[in-house]
DNA sequence: TGTACATCAGTGAACGCGCGTTCACTGATGTAC
DNA sequence: TGTACATCAGTGAACGCGCGTTCACTGATGTAC
């Protein structure tokens, strides 16, 4: 299995790899098997030797992006400080997870996009671990503020999808929509404006 | 000038009006060239003699979106009642607005993906009008809110845009993403919770 | 009122492109004996 | 330990598709005189 040979040894990684940096930089549109193919300096073809289609690498890749997102947010989670009422440190932690969200979708915005790309990951694959995946994570930050009082259950029914969509729709209109021409310093300016209106319509 | 002869008569009202409506059934990547001018019965290329190209005719259809976007809101603004203390009726009239933004998007997904659609109109043409944009309309709800009180001025910076990115995301993530599989009912309990949580949080 | 001519709108065939995908192939690898 | 053979991974040429766009054309329309 040498890594130099006429066997690439391990092509199929290596064409996940290159996908990857391709729609780092140009969205699921750039991942085209040609160009992967061609950075991973194999044939035309070679590919159908690892992923039954395109849109079986693409999904690697949007499965790729979503976790990739998740562990941005876990990761600002993990930074809220443990101190403080509960309530407060609850409410702290749905603002991270927000924040997270929308700082991945600005730094990695071709790797967001393809997350998101209409088609879908394919189910046949591996999928996002539930306790990575973004609404899992912010779907339980919300349980937190029910279990410590900050809302009443009767209260909580909807508000998760509510406050994802919020956040990810400011997201997708930083990167796409009319939003784009914005400043960085702007951007962050109407993300903190969202993020005080969630805290304070959800108490 | 013979509506029924070898000269079309009107053809390009009538490539835009096939266009408009290729849009409303497929999104913006339905607007071919070759389809609109089949649906018309005219040739390959007659586009050609009213339209520079295509992005000229998609984006004339983009300009048409958006405004009855605008008009979805504008109407759905005069049928607030005029009843009740000024700070009330603003608030009920900014989430009409929000209302009849998801409402459309709903009711109309591909007239309003294609509004929406990346390129954006060329301004070769001419425009939304900025009494009827979505956005102005959104802008000048918020407006009111200032002067009725509800809002202080100093906390109104970015605040029409964070209000609108929700809205506008909500919709998006309806039609698209991943909460495009939830049943009517569910999608309007989410709506609701998302303008409570907008209504709440601005005060 | 008629005729000559310019102009204009629509024709239809063709080009070119990027792309996913197929197919018969060939060179390398590893396993059975 | 060597040889025959099956298997497997990568090749490269080709097909087909949908599409925007170009181009030389032709038939209709309207205007000058």
């Amino acid at each position: 299995m040498a890594a130099d040979s006429y066997h690439h040894g391990n092509l199929r990684q290596a064409l996940f790899e290159h996908a990857v940096e391709l729609a780092r930089v140009g969205g699921p549109d750039a991942v085209a098997l040609r160009d992967v193919q061609r950075e991973a300096g194999v044939s035309n073809s070679a590919a159908y030797r690892h992923y039954s289609d395109r849109q079986a690498l693409l999904s690697a890749v949007q499965v790729h992006g979503m976790t990739r997102l998740g562990d941005a947010m876990l990761a600002s989670l993990a930074k809220v400080p443990n101190r403080g009422p509960r309530s407060r440190r609850a409410q702290a932690r749905l603002r991270a997870t927000g924040q997270a969200y929308i700082d991945f979708a600005l730094a990695e915005p071709g790797l967001f996009r393809t997350a998101f790309a209409p088609g879908g990951p394919h189910h046949t694959d591996e999928s996002v671990p539930s306790e990575r995946h973004p609404f899992q994570i912010l779907s339980r930050c919300i349980d937190d503020l029910v279990a410590t009082g900050v809302l009443t259950a009767s209260r909580r029914a909807g508000l998760d999808e509510a406050a994802w969509a919020a956040v990810h729709g400011l997201a997708a209109l930083f990167l796409d929509g009319p939003l784009s021409v914005a400043d960085a310093e702007r951007k962050q300016l109407i993300a903190d404006r969202l993020l005080d209106v969630i805290q304070e319509g959800i108490r």
